[in-house]
RNA sequence: GCUCCGUUCGUCUAUCGGUUAGGACUCAGGAUUUUCAUUCCUGCAAGAGGGGUUCAACUCCCCUACGGAGUACCA
């Protein structure tokens, strides 16, 4: 019975203009309309706001599509999966903001304006640098102009665009779920602009249009728009439409304070990825940037925020994006991720240092990110940080050289070890073990007298996994020759 | 300049009038790991300031200060 969208169905948008990457900021606000069109079974949609023709980038689509994908903000309406409320792309619905726009004109809400750009920015400046500087906003100019006026000079082809016609003296209320009411005086807000003279809208026009008709029930955006809100009060009045519920949510700071931004820091979301983040972490992360489940539960998997999340338990307040804790809380998530999901990422990072080939056998991988993950904090660090299990080490550390340094049976310690090694005739992890542990014994001697040589002749570095089971993995040759070359080079 | 929004440990936050103001990250110390990392324990650390309302205010109201956003034929 009903074609198209129905009426109740909880629906929300994320709405990015192609004008470059997806940063974090943009990343949160996919987020949170994700997970509350999630918790209340409604519909997450994506809208491409591509209405400026002057700042579109090549490119920005794919990334755009790309990051919100990788964090699984998969959605359900939208370009490349379609849906009832197309197109998904502002700039394929020209010809609805046009019919809309000159209707309003017809009512006589709003009206055609022929001044040129030069005008408005003397305007503008004036405004700006009197004695008494003013509230800036065009000053009607147009306004005025006779319908006979306006039919000529349209019929002369001058070019123009549409205007809203602003009321006078009125006090615009609207409430915001986060923040409550919120007022606006009429008289200080301009008649802005609807229609531009390209015939493309303005994004107030464009999103007032697409959020009716895609029946966007909540729109949940950043509080960069609440100075807009009014606007769009004023737009829904005049088209007789009901309104959304606005949740305009707190913008995200840099550490260093002020808006976070590409030159402060690595703010996209694919930079996020090259260096190591996992999708989830960063998700998790994301979302407790102004949302708080209530209680002291921080680590939680997609269902349980999902389950748990609700609008009134959005903060206000900007918070800062803090790298340290989306650093641990990323450990976190590699600790608990399985090998197999880490080797993906890993492997090819491993083919381009050269120390595989990309034929390597994925089963003998396993073990080595089983036995590294849990000391990394990004999934690039495990791939830079096992070298030595399949080269030998190229330099030493130097801290940990200057302590065996100290050690006079050092040549002694290493010859005993790399000939007990050699002749175990049963060599496994175990028997590398039991051979520690029994010349330490007989020797008197305490692992540090033995092991750290050992694991700095083999691997170069002073810290890692149990030795025995490096020495396994690498096997008895290849650690004995190891061993002997450091001996030789003492 | 004008308009709007915001203000609890350094950071993310809990608290919806009565709490020793709790947790997490960071940092410091300790335990475990005969290494490193992990893990665990302990510690440091907060209601911007001033007025009200109230028996009682971090919580409600006002002012100030500070921070942020907007002020485009950008979104």
């Amino acid at each position: 019975m009903t074609i198209g969208c129905s009426m109740s169905e909880i629906r929300v948008r994320f709405a990015p203009s192609p004008t470059g990457y997806l940063h974090v900021g943009g990343a949160r606000t996919a987020l949170f309309n994700y997970l509350f069109a999630k918790k209340n079974g409604g519909k997450f949609l994506l809208r491409i706001e591509d209405t400026d023709r002057t700042r579109y980038h090549e490119g920005a689509l794919d990334e755009i599509f790309t990051s919100l994908r990788w964090m699984g903000l998969d959605w359900d309406e939208g370009p490349e999966v379609g849906g009832d409320c197309g197109p998904y792309f502002q700039s394929e619905r020209l010809e609805l903001y046009k019919k809309y726009a000159d209707e309003l004109v017809e009512k006589g809400l709003a009206y055609h304006c022929f001044c040129s750009s030069e005008r408005l920015e003397q305007l503008r400046a004036t405004q700006e640098s009197s004695e008494n500087p003013q509230a800036t906003g065009y000053d009607r100019h147009c306004r005025g102009l006779s319908a006979d006026e306006v039919k000529a000079k349209l019929a002369a082809g001058e070019p123009s665009v549409i205007r809203l016609k602003i009321p006078d003296s009125q006090t615009i209320t609207f409430d915001d779920v986060i923040r409550g009411k919120i007022s606006f005086e009429s008289d200080t807000l301009d008649d802005f602009v609807l229609l531009k003279t390209d015939g493309f809208p303005t994004y107030h026009l464009a999103n007032v249009i697409d959020d009716h008709f895609m029946r966007v029930s909540h729109v949940l955006r950043g509080d960069e728009w609440i100075t807009s809100a009014p606007k769009h009060v004023l737009l829904y009045r005049a088209f007789g439409w009901e309104t959304p519920i606005w949740a305009h949510l707190p913008v995200i700071l840099s550490e260093t304070g002020g808006k976070l931004s590409k030159r402060k820091g690595a703010a996209s979301v694919m930079d996020y990825y090259r260096e190591g983040v996992l999708p989830h972490a960063l998700f998790n992360f994301l979302a407790l940037l102004g949302w708080s489940p209530g209680d002291d539960k921080e680590i939680m998997t997609l269902e349980e925020m999902i389950e748990l999340f609700t609008l009134d338990r959005i903060g206000a307040k900007p918070s800062v994006f803090d790298s340290k804790k989306l650093e641990w809380m990323n450990g976190h998530y590699i600790t608990e991720a399985s090998a197999e999901t880490l080797l993906p990422e890993v492997k090819p990072a491993l083919v381009e240092l050269c120390y595989i080939n990309a034929d390597y056998d994925d089963s003998k991988l396993i073990p080595v990110i089983e036995m590294m993950k849990g000391r990394s904090k990004k999934v690039t660090e495990i791939a830079g940080t096992l070298n030595y299990f399949f080269v030998k080490p190229s330099e030493f550390d130097e801290g940990s050289m200057k302590k065996l340094a100290k050690q006079d049976n050092l040549v002694e310690v290493l010859t005993d070890i790399a000939n007990g090694i050699e002749s175990l005739t049963d060599f496994s992890a175990e028997s590398v073990d039991a051979l520690f542990h029994s010349y330490m014994e007989t020797k008197g001697l305490g692992f540090g007298k033995v092991g750290m040589p050992i694991r700095v002749a083999i691997t170069g570095v002073g810290g890692g996994p149990s030795m025995h089971d490096v020495i396994a993995f690498i096997g008895k040759e290849e650690s004995v020759a190891r061993l002997r070359a450091f001996i030789e080079m003492k």
